[in-house]
DNA sequence: ATGGTATTCTGGTCTGACCAGTATGTCAAT
DNA sequence: ATTGACATACTGGTCAGACCAGAATACCAT
């Protein structure tokens, strides 16, 4: 293991170790549940005080890129936790306009994604995406959730298109939905439309038609923008109703 | 039976002052604008010590809720900072040897924006994309450099997609670009043509054109993505065998 | 009023200490 | 050899107190 730490020099020290340290992570120096160095050690390559490589550490951690355990150490968390935890509260009683603009974001980047995925796929992956999709049959008569097959599902395809900094930016997009995307998926009726858009997705990649495969994805999405504007109709000063 | 233990949470303070402080923020308490109080008075209110105050603040602050300046004091972002910020994380640790998913990733979000951008523009939006033009006629015939009219015209535009999310990744991208734009402008032949393209492109957002808006962009952009390409040494066989 | 200086306030950083869990190594009893 | 209890070292969590540097403000002389 090649250790390239170099002394930090930025704005704030604590800034500088929180984009060092995150982008370990982000282009996969770090991966999902290694254990980095103790705080201690990391502190000394760094050249700071432990405590504002704490402040970086916990910044960290509470956005959900690393979990520390005392007495144990510091772990990587999978991709997929980034931005779950803080988001859900940032977002929980938010004006929807500001919403929208994520979920439309989130919507721009996939269908992007999409067809660069139809243009770019391997073999491999095709079989993948093809994959997800039986899984979430293989859940929904067990009566079980499609989430994780659908979060999969969109996160194949996203590397499929092989470009990393899009691929990233709509995960983190994606996670800072995962509440409403988990919600919608709770409805009777949606599995089975969402399977049926998976498919004309799946398809149109496995045929290599770009243009296909943008116009599914959108119109896949477009239900979820619809939806999201349903749940989140207005905020009432206090209690958030919410009814689910 | 299932389990009936539920994993005890040992909350650490800081987080705990995390949760806190946010929810200030969420509810309103603290209005964006609104200047908190100073670390020492907070910490001692909260009854934790400043370095736990600390770890919390700055996590808000990387999130993008808070702003420091050294002096003055600790002030509540807007909200649309803190939905957008990170996506900077997505693209902060970016190799830049993986250069060419970022000039994809700008010109992919670019041509989004621009489409949005013929649907929302306001008039004075509008008129304001339309200086740019006339500013860089100008810097030409004085001799002088565009690139900080051009820079501006794909700004303009980004805002008057009125999705915040994605101009802030899109000027983020740019910034990463800025150099290779700025060597594509010094080319003698180059400042003409880009005129000539920026004027398509204003006029399919005046025209209320999307679909025009997209394809001049797209097209506009394909240039500087050859450039990039051209002026790039390969690197060597590791990476992106990509081929079409 | 004006302009410059002294003071105070604020965040940024560091040191070094102690606490409290956790893991691990040690060693005796089985 | 396996087991179990204990000591020890290691890790993150927390704290107090100190100093620095930039920014704002008060204040005083002009």
């Amino acid at each position: 293991m090649a250790k390239m730490l170099t002394p930090v020099v930025r704005s704030t020290l604590s800034s500088a170790a929180f984009e060092q340290l995150t982008s370990f992570i982000v282009n996969g120096q770090w991966k999902s549940g290694d254990r980095i160095p103790p705080e201690r050690d990391l502190s000394a390559e760094l050249g700071i005080a432990r405590t504002s490589l704490r402040e970086a550490l916990k910044a960290m951690e509470f956005v959900g890129m690393l979990e520390s355990r005392v007495g144990d150490g510091t772990f990587v968390c999978p991709r997929s936790e980034f931005l779950a935890k803080p988001m859900l509260w940032a977002f929980t009683g938010t004006d929807p306009e500001e919403l929208q603009d994520v979920v439309e974001s989130r919507a721009l980047l996939e269908v992007d994604l999409a067809g660069l995925a139809a243009a770019r796929a391997s073999q491999a992956e095709i079989d993948e995406i093809g994959e997800t999709i039986e899984l979430m049959r293989s859940e929904t008569t067990k009566g079980r959730s499609i989430f994780e097959a659908d979060m999969k599902f969109h996160l194949v395809i996203a590397s499929a298109a092989h470009n990393e900094v899009l691929s990233h930016a709509v995960q983190l997009l994606r996670n800072m939905l995962r509440h409403w995307i988990y919600l919608k998926l709770q409805l009777p009726e949606v599995p089975g439309q969402v399977i049926q858009e998976h498919v004309a997705i799946f398809e149109a990649i496995r045929n290599r038609d770009s243009v296909a495969a943008r116009a599914s994805m959108l119109h896949h999405l477009e239900q979820t923008s619809k939806f999201v504007g349903q749940v989140t109709p207005h905020h009432d000063g206090a209690g958030s109703a919410r009814s689910n």
